[in-house]
DNA sequence: GTCTATATGCGGATAGAC
DNA sequence: GTCTATCCGCATATAGAC
């Protein structure tokens, strides 16, 4: 019974970004996310064709909330230490919002407007690293940080990190990768 | 209407590591499992509490599986070569048997005798790694190793790997922590 | 030790009215 | 654009017979 809107793809977007962070993925169904916006379930297939749609879009909403924390590491002087604060960001997210990163690598049913936050991320640290090691190396050097800090991230969150490990482990990796990201001969 | 045990333990993990390997974690419901051993669902619970301590005993054994893969990639001479081919057969795995090494990392119901497969995966790799880094620096280095190491796993399994990427990013990263693992000065 | 039967709950998705 | 009602399937887990 009614013509104005009571909901949008914002609303609906929101409503299940909170669930998912309170419940994890598997308590953001379409039915939950229907009884917290106050709606009948079958109303959310007017914005999403089906589920696997509302998670390909929360995973692209993850993507851009870590974008925009990366982006605040971000150091116009040094580079380095660019690379280290965009790191420990990194790790941060991951950490506090654990549930909302589970849903980082979800796989998209090949919507071309839900794949460009990903690929923004990407480019984004691509670029970060290229300063350090010049565009040549920089998909390399990317991908290898990205792998180490994702790992890192999932096992940590599975608990495989013993309680004194934490941040001896990360910086072991962290400056393993600064001195092959950066000329030969200089130290950090 | 049966006194001589139909199954054992044995073989109910083997029917799930068989269900785990084509149909994922999802499709190893405790009726699929009866089903694929034709027996009713809840003899199962004869030999396992619940669910959960089922996910929990394949988790182990996907642990040994890959402990015994690894072990084959040990190199009593070259240690430095051991931890290029251990880490290559770590990769080999997580993509050959992308499915089963998703519940390498499932969290345990704290059952003692669940817990020794995992921990004798981490202690091998500790040690592995100590013949190049020394029993001070081992702890350190094998996480920033394992935490590289799963971290590929999961992009190379998430298809985040664009398609050249793959090796060329592996390499930056594994030579990056041999560097750091091996004494100052030598090359690699 | 395994069976049949069942309680109870969740989930995605669709039909058709207004 | 949202509703009510429903189909259908999945699941874990338990009760009680043999």
């Amino acid at each position: 019974m009614a013509y104005p809107a009571k909901i949008d793809r914002k609303r609906i977007l929101a409503a299940a970004l909170r669930l998912l962070a309170r419940r994890g993925l598997g308590g953001m169904s379409l039915r939950a996310v229907a009884t917290s916006l106050k709606i009948a379930p079958n109303a959310l297939y007017r914005y999403f064709a089906d589920h696997a749609h509302l998670e390909a879009a929360v995973g692209a909403e993850v993507s851009r909330m870590l974008y925009s924390d990366l982006l605040k590491a971000k150091r116009p002087d040094d580079a380095a230490r660019s690379i280290r604060d965009l790191a420990v960001a990194y790790l941060k997210f991951a950490r506090r919002h654990a549930l909302l990163y589970e849903a980082l690598l979800i796989p998209r049913p090949a919507s071309g407007a839900e794949a460009v936050a990903p690929e923004q991320l990407w480019l984004f640290v691509v670029e970060q690293v290229g300063r350090l090691t010049g565009k040549a190396r920089a998909p390399d050097a990317a991908l290898a940080l990205w792998g180490f800090l994702h790992g890192t991230a999932a096992l940590q969150s599975a608990g495989r990190l013993g309680a004194g490990k934490r941040a001896s482990g990360i910086e072991f990796g962290l400056s393993a990768w600064l001195a092959a990201a950066g000329p030969p001969g200089v130290a950090r």
